[in-house]
DNA sequence: GCTAGAGTAGACAGGTCTGTCGAATAGGCG
DNA sequence: CGCCTATTCGACAGACCTGTCTACTCTAGC
């Protein structure tokens, strides 16, 4: 465990990186085992000992993708102290990914895109959407909102339209944008009455 | 041409239906060029002679998509007088699509995600966005808008939102909320004052 | 009836893919 | 030192991929 330097990584962070890498950029069907591998440095049988199956190796992909994100938006709120403000945060903390040259949209939507019907892939990008959507959700109650879980939808639209934009139109203020347009849904909503 | 009935397409017309059903509910890169000639029921030699390459296939099937959609969007446009109720419109032409069980998000975003980067397949998606932000832009311009390019990108963020979220959410009325979110932002909006 | 063009069936070439296996090697720790 | 676990290399199986090619069949129009 614990390199002593960044020297040496272990064989399962290599092979995350180089997935992460290649996987993303790419695709995971257009991308083979023998690449990533070799992106890795790895050999093949070191692969399919630590992760059993190139499913497997997605899986752990996203997984990291995710936990990247969830310490990014987290790390993002602790810069706000209201509830308003946190809420637009997100789509701050959504516009830094974008200024990545290697921005290439949301990969936890490409990956579904990809995959089959009932496959553990599926269930990874399904627990980012509900995550994604209850962070919506839990913030803009706490901002008072009468009808919070309308507005969430909303939200998440702006959301991933932007994520989409920023990819596909190759345009990184999509995140902007998108934060103008919640501020105005935001400053229309109606406030919850406090109980009489 | 134009068989006597519908009872027998031509290799085509088989091929590009084939494309569109397997392309579109199970992605490109996992469908291979014998399971479309194989649910076309057309000889591996047809789709060779008539379109050169699997790429070829691919574009067809992604322009056959971009002009049904453009007819789609044309007789929605037709139902409206005013250009805000047309531009409202847009959004009830992308929530018919939603209705379809077999509806699995936008054609051109998930061909994009498994094309390579130069490809003729990128290309035509290109083309879709331009003419949807296009559209956007023009019916905004007719409505008036003081700042009509701002709006249309939101207002195309809501519609690609509304579409992710429709297929990885399993939610069609993802549509009519991205219609209400975009009532609220024109009705926010300044109108642009007329010359004096 | 005959011919030309379109379509069909299916084998084949040449790659690439995932996943497995045997055998050699390196490094940490007693 | 010797052991043990992790890792490496490379070959291999078996499946699947795209694209080509030959030889056969059907049908419409002359």
């Amino acid at each position: 465990m614990a390199a002593r330097t960044a020297a040496k990584a272990s064989a399962r962070e290599r092979l995350l990186e180089a997935a992460d890498e290649l996987f993303y950029s790419e695709g995971i069907q257009t991308v083979g085992i023998d690449r990533v591998i070799e992106h890795a440095g790895v050999a093949k049988a070191s692969l399919y000992n630590t992760f059993k199956s190139k499913e497997g190796l997605v899986c752990a992909y996203l997984e990291h993708r995710f936990a990247r994100r969830r310490d990014r938006v987290a790390r993002a709120m602790t810069r706000f102290r209201t509830p308003r403000e946190q809420v637009l945060g997100v789509f701050d903390a959504l516009g830094e990914t974008f200024t990545d040259p290697q921005y290439n949209g949301c990969a936890f939507a490409r990956a579904t895109s990809e995959a089959p019907e009932n496959s553990a892939i599926r269930k990874v990008a399904e627990d980012y959407r509900v995550w994604i959507r209850d962070l919506f959700a839990g913030l803009l109650t706490a901002s008072g909102c009468a009808d919070p879980d309308t507005l969430a939808r909303q939200f998440l639209l702006l959301y991933d339209g932007a994520a989409q934009s920023a990819s596909l139109d190759h345009d990184p203020s999509a995140a902007t944008t998108a934060r103008a347009a919640a501020s105005v849904l935001l400053d229309a909503a109606p406030l919850k009455t406090p109980t009489p």
